[in-house]
RNA sequence: GGCUCCAUAGUUCAAGGGAUAGAAUAAAAGUUUCCUAAACUUUAGAUUCAGGUUCGAAUCCUGGUGGAGUCACCA
């Protein structure tokens, strides 16, 4: 049990004892920096069921925690807030037991809990990743690795939307323009590649639309009627029907594709357990639409399409199945989902990471899926993110207006450089450590910045701006856990502290407490799937280890037993930096 | 138009219904015989508007304004 459960138990108790009343629960506060104390009581919520003046309620329940609590030092009051003051030797005996315990923070998974499975990125394969995709990647790999740290097992997966008319327009154009040209023949990368014809698609395809309005027919008509549009859907068709050729080509395309996404990852430093593909779940939302057609959750229209009626939840009719029977978006969301839990029976829950814009859509998906009696359906949940905005305005594939994911990262690390060279820093480092330390200052502050945001909000992405060498940021996180090694590097480490010998310093003990709520920032953050209360939190500690570090001195410790503690708290700061950011998937620097 | 989300210092972000709304940045001023000055200290600056609920509201409710998303046999 911890100091707040022991000390939420005690106040229960007084009010039980003095007041004769009994309270639900104790609301409690770390206390502002301005009063003396460490944890504040608040007396307002009592006042419903004890009557009285919260001052005076305040002063004896403080009294009662102080009689019976050894951990309490003192208390004071002030208007309905019971501040009340811990021993030092609590936050001593504290820091002894997490001194050398590595999984401080870190909920240990019990096998018998259902696992949870993370979806992100999730890529069409027509078209390289983008910034936007960035920010999908981010969240969802650090709200899995956070998940994880809370106690609970996590399965990391992706579905490659890998079918479908965009693809065929890369075929397509490809075939027509593009020579044989390959990844090898063209030094391009593979989603390069097929993401230029899926442009060049597009351009041709305006192309025909001009002519035939010229021609004299309407912008409608001339959208449908355009031959190279009518091809594209003559070779779905194809595909569908398991054409050969297509069939072959489509393979040989997405190979280039996945190649080339394989390296964005590897360079953003995520990963996943498994991947799903939509060509190979589609068919199999179509059996569970037969299904719930047959327990009349779903419903079949004149024209054979089959639908669900959502109107009595407050939405609407959503199409499942076209009339020609052929698979829709949410078909295919709903095999995959059920077809995860059959090919892991331990996950007991899912987290869809994907923009904001497909809220309806995973409304309407939970829904479908709690009608057809999943169990785990309770258990969805669509992390939903804001779209990141440039500066000039939305991004826009087809205006050539995207942030691409790899020249981004590939920017960052030499803005690193730019600026580390400006400073006259890491002279004296090999080409390769240098490389690989603007490359890690790079993505830390593109990481950071991002995912320092609350995941619903909107970003306002200036590049220009992102990287900031000061202030809430990455690389200054990064620069201090590195300032921590050196002091470690010059310091004994492991010589054994008496505890019964310090007088903590204030410092001291505010970098203590902030330790002490590493824990809980860990379970409020995968409660709420946000890493940005766990990047938040790493930037506070920083701040306090910096006021910690200008006021108190480390290796210069009047005698040898304060500067082994205070070595040892900066060590316990630096693996905390260093947790905290493995959550967040941004490395931290031993020298830079 | 219906539904959903958002609105906080000049700017970028914080704030489990709780105390005097925190940081950073930009602006002004200062601190290096010292463990990394990419640091630290100080000054100035904000809750979109109008009501309501509450002992107490940036937070909850109603309405207005402004912005975004969504309302496809697209994904």
């Amino acid at each position: 049990m911890n100091l707040q459960e022991t000390l939420s138990d005690q106040v229960i108790k007084a009010v039980n004892i003095i007041f004769g009343a009994t309270l639900e629960s104790v609301e409690l506060q770390s206390t502002r920096k301005e009063f003396v104390g460490d944890i504040t009581v608040v007396i307002f919520p009592m006042l419903r069921v004890v009557k009285g003046n919260p001052v005076q309620i305040g002063e004896q329940i403080g009294q009662y925690l102080q009689d019976n609590m050894a951990e309490v030092k003192s208390f004071n009051v002030v208007k309905g807030f019971l501040n009340v003051e811990i021993n030092e030797a609590y936050y001593l005996s504290f820091f002894e037991t997490i001194k050398h315990q590595d999984t401080f923070g870190f909920v240990v998974c019990k096998p018998e809990d259902k696992a949870v499975m993370v979806e992100y990125s999730s890529p069409n394969t027509n078209k390289p990743l983008h910034l936007g995709h960035i920010r999908n990647n981010l969240l969802g790999y650090s709200v899995a690795e956070i998940l994880k740290a809370s106690g609970k097992k996590v399965y990391k997966t992706q579905i490659i939307n890998d079918r479908g008319i965009h693809i065929c327009k890369s075929m397509l154009a490809w075939e027509r323009y593009g020579n044989e040209e390959t990844p090898e023949s063209t030094g391009l990368k593979g989603d390069k590649l097929v993401g230029n014809y899926y442009v060049k698609f597009d351009q041709e395809y305006k192309k025909e639309i001009q002519e035939l309005i010229a021609q004299g027919k309407t912008e409608e008509e001339a959208k449908k009627q355009a031959p190279i549009i009518l091809e594209a859907q003559e070779m779905l068709l194809q595909w569908e029907a398991g054409d050969a050729e297509v069939v072959s080509l489509w393979e040989r395309m997405n190979g280039w594709v996945y190649e080339g996404f394989e390296k964005t990852y590897k360079n953003l430093g995520v990963d996943f357990d498994n991947l799903y593909y939509e060509s190979q779940t589609y068919l199999l939302g179509k059996e569970f639409v037969a299904e719930g057609l047959k327990s009349d959750v779903f419903f079949k229209k004149e024209d054979g399409s089959v639908w669900c009626d959502l109107t009595a939840d407050g939405l609407d009719e959503k199409i499942v199945l076209r009339s020609d029977g052929t698979a829709v978006y949410m078909t295919q969301d709903i095999g995959t989902a059920i077809q995860r839990v059959k090919d892991f029976p331990d996950v007991g829950g899912m987290v869809y990471t994907v923009g904001n814009e497909q809220e309806y859509h995973f409304q309407v998906l939970f829904l479908i899926i709690k009608k057809l009696g999943f169990e785990w359906a309770k258990n969805l949940f669509h992390l939903s993110y804001g779209m990141v905005d440039l500066p000039s305005g939305k991004m826009k594939s087809r205006e050539g207006t995207v942030v691409d994911a790899d020249d981004l990262i590939v920017e960052m690390a030499q803005t690193a450089e730019e600026i580390s060279e400006e400073l006259g820093k890491l002279e004296g480092y090999s080409q390769s450590e240098k490389e690989t330390l603007y490359k890690s200052i790079g993505l830390g502050a593109l990481k950071y910045y991002i995912l320092k945001v609350d995941p619903r909000k909107r970003i306002l992405f200036d590049p220009k701006e992102s990287i900031d060498f000061q202030g809430n940021t990455g690389p200054f996180i990064q620069y201090t856990y590195a300032r921590i090694q050196s002091i470690l590097r010059k310091a004994d480490q492991d010589v054994s502290i008496d505890f019964k010998a310090i007088t903590l310093h204030e410092k001291e003990k505010e970098l203590l407490k902030f330790i002490m709520l590493f824990p809980e920032v860990i379970q409020n953050a995968a409660d709420n799937h946000s890493p940005a209360l766990v990047a938040n939190y790493t930037y506070d500690l920083v701040k306090e280890f910096n006021s910690f570090y200008q006021n108190v001195s480390i290796l210069g410790a009047e005698n040898d037993n304060d500067k082994a503690f205070r070595v040892a708290l900066s060590n316990k700061v630096a693996v905390t930096i260093k947790k905290a950011f493995g959550l967040l998937g941004i490395d931290v620097p031993e020298r830079m």
